[in-house]
DNA sequence: CCTTGACTTTGACACCGTGTGAGGCCATAG
DNA sequence: CTATGGCCTCACACGGTGTCAAAGTCAAGG
């Protein structure tokens, strides 16, 4: 018979858990003093005790742990439940490198600039939307060409929302489609709250969902979104992605002094 | 200005976590109505919630993002947490490949065999110890060679350390060493309180510490240890190490009824 | 103006495994 | 007798998040 802290030593655990591990049930010392509580264990209880630790550091959590030392499961289940626990340890494991993939990007960074100021980078998943607006031409994807093109074609696209008393649901979404010569289509539009019959004047588009997107939130006018998109194209390099697609903007926020607007860009993007 | 709920949805996290980070001070609201204690989110805020959102999923506590963003740390002291967080990274990646290895062991082990009984192998690291004790020769490694030399030998060893009144700190230790014709020298020894000066007859020896022992608890008489070693070997294959040196058994209970005698098997191993 | 339903507020409890500390009992050695 | 150290119970803390409850607020529709 062991005192705990003689049992605790030999099974190296702290006296603790042993209580811990009593007052759960999963291990019950051999024989409690009615008079001074003090708990007895008997050397042939090691053997529990490690099963309890060596489930335990496999990562089942203690009630799993109880339940299989308890025989309350079956093979079947039991097969089951260390199936569960590989797919999630390999799961943490890839999670884990993705993270040791940026922490390591974000390191060279450091390295080569002294800061850190990639980390506005977000993956998300975008769902299909259908969009309501109007296009028009620019000649290049430069800031100078898109911008006295998208302007007043938000304007209009706005003009004609109104005009119908149809409710602004959720941002206004910029995207483009590159021209064989060069050029730019440029597509200004809201969510569509309507069918194709009541689009006063204004064409359907059914953009489509994006599996993963890397967005960046750019505050500030359009002129300046050269560099924020230099970032984000950065942070997809510097972790290992590619950028598939087209960009698409949301207008977050656009009050009269552009210095205040807040865009989302989005661009989808794929492994390695 | 969004609401707190339009916010969590453009940040994709709960409105649970923004009342969160505002509590904590790690995110406040661009405004909170006084009448009613509304918070409202400015679309700007929106980069330092993905700022956050970015740091928290690369593992950094939320004190930590604070500190971070707060620019309460210099660039030495981020790039020192970044690299910590690297190596902590690395060593759970490690260790969760280790697990890894474990459950598909455990796995392999089920459908083999229908059920799981080599859970009760415990890797831990064994201190050297100085130990005063006798030897003698067994003819083979047979347990029915072993046994009527090493019993005896134990009794010899205790009546010597009883005459000389010295105390009993911890278990009895058995261990081998194999010599040239295929026998084996027996030693039985306990951990040694005294010097050379004092030894009552016995011999002392240095046992090396182990740095990597799998250890088993045997439970039962010594005639059966065969099969607790068995368990310990297919153990020891499965999750990819490699047994070297000698075993050692400590002697954790011997009352006379050999069936309920108890005790733990050491084997130092190496991975691969 | 009133209802309704969606939204927000604060506060609390729960998870899980473990450390830590307080306040008190007990046993042994000096 | 006291000092020490082991043991007892009870409680709080960590961290990030879910969830529940009771109550207040807001906007739209009748």
């Amino acid at each position: 018979m062991f005192s705990i802290g003689d049992f605790a030593r030999l099974g190296l655990v702290s006296t603790r858990m042993l209580r811990h591990y009593d007052a759960i049930g999963l291990l019950r010392p051999a024989h409690v003093d009615p008079g001074t509580g003090y708990r007895s264990y008997q050397a042939g209880q090691l053997a529990r005790l490690n099963r309890v630790v060596a489930l335990k550091d496999l990562g089942f959590t203690l009630e799993q742990v109880r339940s299989i030392l308890d025989e309350k499961v079956s093979t079947e289940e039991l097969h089951g439940m260390v199936r569960l626990r590989r797919a999630q340890l390999e799961e943490r494991i890839a999670a884990d490198r993705a993270r040791l993939l940026s922490v390591e990007a974000r390191l060279r960074t450091i390295e080569r600039e002294g800061h850190m100021k990639t980390d506005e980078v977000v993956l998300k998943s975008v769902a299909p939307v259908r969009v309501a607006g109007l296009s028009a031409r620019a000649a290049s994807y430069e800031t100078e060409d898109i911008g006295p093109v998208i302007q007043p074609l938000f304007h209009e696209v706005c003009g004609r929302m109104d005009a119908a008393g149809k409710p602004y649901v959720g941002p206004g979404i910029a995207h483009y489609v590159p021209e064989d010569d060069g050029g730019v289509l440029v597509h200004a539009s809201f969510e569509a709250t309507f069918g194709p019959e009541d689009a006063v004047g204004l064409d359907l588009f059914d953009l489509p969902g994006i599996e993963t997107a890397a967005t960046i939130i750019h505050r500030g006018p359009m002129d300046d979104i050269g560099s924020t998109f230099q970032t984000l194209a950065h942070w997809i390099e510097e972790n290992g992605y590619r950028s598939v697609g087209l960009a698409r903007e949301l207008s977050l926020h656009c009050p009269p002094d552009h210095a205040e607007w807040v865009h989302e860009l989005q661009i989808e993007i794929t492994k390695a």
